[in-house]
DNA sequence: GCAAGGTC
């Protein structure tokens, strides 16, 4: 009699499963280098193992990245189809070796679609053929009573369902993507352009549809021009200003009849009301938020914020990261954590605050059944952090210690002027009580205006009225926080991949970084796939996809005819595109060499003369900076950029030093930059 | 030098 072999999606989950089942001692195993473990529960020998996510994927046999259609895709080993995937090789022969001494076997990853899948593969591949007599443990945290629970009442996987649509998702998600990517490549070197990679995918073709959309209707703005007149008074010497109680006057000659009808008078204050909110604290952190938030306050990509978190995971300094969780449930010994959390100097105070008040933590609305919300895990960094991780980790645990804050005390102050029957409003605002603001600090983004005491009846003269033509402002552009929650919001791409779609987006050239506006090569990738293939670019494909894949997951239908006719989908609109190659090619090939299809040249090398400075971003600290296309064989010019604001290129040179000059742009004004960090205009 | 989804 063998043992019971348990697979797990991520080492740590199996770690994590054997410490809960265990009743002695484990025994921690290594093969093929990596790790295992063994031990006894409730009389039965165990082997827990793990997956490393997806450690088999779909492709095609024939390897050659020119051609297509392709619609016979296999599975293979991660490992034979991404370079990036090498260890899962070694996982795999290690799962293999361990399922020769097994005689139950158990999918013990995360509970949804894609853990099913891994699970799934694994036991049918490397464990060869047990994925129908496998059992399945369901559980929603990784506590100990969750996971023995889920142990004694395990049975055997019934139907597939679940494999057997993720598996769907797999190939659709190849086929599609593969086949649009390089019927798009090929259709621009087919006339006459030198290669460069034009992808398109079910989460990209949806994402880069939003982002056209905005573009249009900023384009199509027509601002129209308002008048906002505001009055300015003074009592005593304290000098106060208003707005005119209608925000926007539709005409000058109305706005300017305010002016005259004002000047010169007395103004008494006719109303002052003030009211006391309360403002809770914010949720805590799940990797959306996060990503938002650090956006928000340091500029971050999301992308990077996810880089640099996993970075403080893989240092045990913050919890799991790609968590949609907004919960902090008490098996977490959250006390623990803010003890640990307060022997760091700046976090101390607050930290003995919270000890001492025996608060609970706010939860949001989000759970996610395989992890909890993003949270420190009370250890202090055994080494210094760098500027992005210290910003990171900071945000995180101020983030957390906020949710264990007590409701803010904000007064607002709202005070009508009258003149004569001209009315003018102003308000303030005044944290009464900080509560978890203070906890929160920088982050909290509460600014307080202060008026001065004013009372019903109090006298004030009108020293003037300016009148300010208006324009309405265009629709914003999406950045890459907001962009982001339009994802979430319309459910395309996972927490784990958003960051990602959005950085592809960025790399393809489709999109600039920072205000994300729509390049040529976007517009012209858009268009065709509108043109040429409607279905794919919209999100009602990718809706229609979904439902047909929640039917295969409750197995009412065949799987496999879904799965037909999903692609059978794919490939006619494939047809219409590359039944068009001539015309597409053309157009993409246009946009490719148009001057706005090379926003990351600066201009020539100044140093070696013969390259093009670009903006390149480090592969080491995710920073941009400025480097000579020659790098490294011949020129090792580079120059740094502010990481903040979006740089826009102009043809000009700085007369100086003749580095290009570039405009940072950042909400406000833009600046004016000699890239030259050594130019001698620098010194003033 | 192709997707999207896991995870390191």
């Amino acid at each position: 009699m063998g043992y019971t072999l348990v697979v797990c999606e991520k080492p740590d989950a199996a770690k994590r499963v054997a410490d809960a089942l265990s009743d002695g001692a484990i025994k921690i195993m290594s093969v093929d280098g990596t790790s295992a473990y063994r031990f006894v529960h409730g009389g039965e020998e165990f082997v827990v193992c793990s997956a490393q996510g997806h450690v088999y994927g779909v492709s095609d046999p024939a390897e050659e990245r020119t051609v297509y259609p392709v619609f016979d895709v296999e599975w293979y080993p991660s490992n034979l189809v991404d370079a990036e995937d090498a260890s899962c090789g070694r996982r795999i022969s290690a799962i293999k070796k361990l399922s020769a001494g097994a005689s139950k076997f158990v999918n013990a990853c995360d509970l949804d679609v894609e853990g099913e899948t891994i699970g799934y593969n694994i036991l049918r591949y490397a464990c060869e053929g047990k994925e129908k007599v496998a059992f399945r443990a369901r559980f929603s945290t990784l506590t100990e009573e969750d996971l023995r629970r889920a142990f004694d009442g395990i049975e055997v996987e019934e139907g597939q369902g679940l494999a057997l649509a993720g598996r769907s998702r797999h190939v659709i998600d190849f086929v599609w993507g593969v086949n649009f990517s390089r019927a798009l490549s090929q259709s621009a070197v087919g006339t006459g352009h030198r290669y460069r990679t034009v992808s398109m995918g079910r989460v990209q073709g949806p994402t880069l549809g939003f982002l056209v959309d905005r573009e249009r209707s900023i384009r199509g703005f027509v601002p129209v021009p308002s008048w906002k007149v505001s009055g300015e008074f003074e009592k005593d010497g304290k000098k106060i200003t208003a707005a005119y109680f209608q925000a926007r006057l539709p005409a000058g000659a109305s706005a300017n009849s305010v002016r005259n009808e004002c000047l010169g008078m007395g103004a008494v204050a006719v109303s002052v009301r003030k009211r006391m909110t309360q403002v809770g604290p914010p949720a805590p952190f799940n990797i959306g938020e996060l990503q938002k938030e650090a956006y928000r306050a340091f500029g971050y990509t999301p992308a990077m914020t996810m880089r640099v978190t996993e970075r403080l995971y893989l240092g045990a300094l913050v919890s799991y990261p790609r968590t949609d969780s907004q919960r902090l449930p008490p098996s977490l010994n959250l006390k623990g954590i803010v003890a640990g959390i307060g022997r760091i100097p700046e976090y101390s105070e607050v930290a003995t605050s919270i000890l001492e008040s025996g608060a609970n933590p706010v939860e949001g609305p989000r759970f996610d059944p395989a992890h909890p919300a993003l949270h420190p895990t009370g250890q202090r960094p055994r080494k210094p952090l760098n500027r992005m991780e210290s910003s990171i980790f900071d945000l995180i645990v101020r983030r957390f210690l906020a949710a264990f804050g007590p409701y803010a005390k904000r007064e607002l102050v709202d005070v009508t002027l009258a003149v004569g029957t001209h009315k003018f409003d102003l308000s303030g605002w005044r944290t009464v009580f900080p509560g978890w603001i203070k906890y929160y600090g920088r982050y909290a983004g509460f600014r307080d205006r202060e008026l001065p005491q004013i009372s019903v009846g109090d006298n004030f003269t009108v020293t003037d009225v300016v009148v300010e033509e208006e324009f309405d402002q265009r629709p914003r552009r999406y950045n890459p926080g907001s962009l982001l929650a339009k994802m979430e919001e319309e459910g395309i791409g996972t927490k784990a991949t958003r960051a990602d779609t959005i950085a592809t987006l960025v790399g393809r050239g489709y999109v600039s970084e920072g205000e994300m506006e729509v390049t040529d090569l976007g517009f012209a990738v858009a268009e065709a796939m509108e043109r040429f293939a409607p279905a794919i670019i919209g999100t009602n494909l990718t809706r229609e996809i979904e439902e047909k894949l929640e039917v295969v997951e409750k197995r009412v239908e065949n799987g496999a005819a879904i799965l037909r006719e999903t692609v059978r989908t794919i490939a006619d609109q494939l047809a219409l595109l590359s039944a068009e190659e001539g015309a597409l090619g053309r157009e993409l090939g246009a946009a490719l060499t148009s001057p706005a299809a090379k926003t990351s040249v600066l201009g020539r090398c100044p140093v070696c003369k013969t390259g093009a400075l670009v903006v390149v971003r480090s592969r080491a600290t995710g920073k941009r900076f400025v480097g000579c296309s020659n790098y490294p064989s011949t020129c090792r010019a580079s120059a740094p950029l502010p990481q903040r604001g979006t740089v826009k290129t102009t043809s000009r040179s700085c007369g100086l030093c003749s580095w290009p000059i570039v405009y940072i742009t950042r909400g406000r004004r833009p600046w004016r930059l000699c890239v030259n960090p050594g130019c001698p205009g620098e010194k003033k």
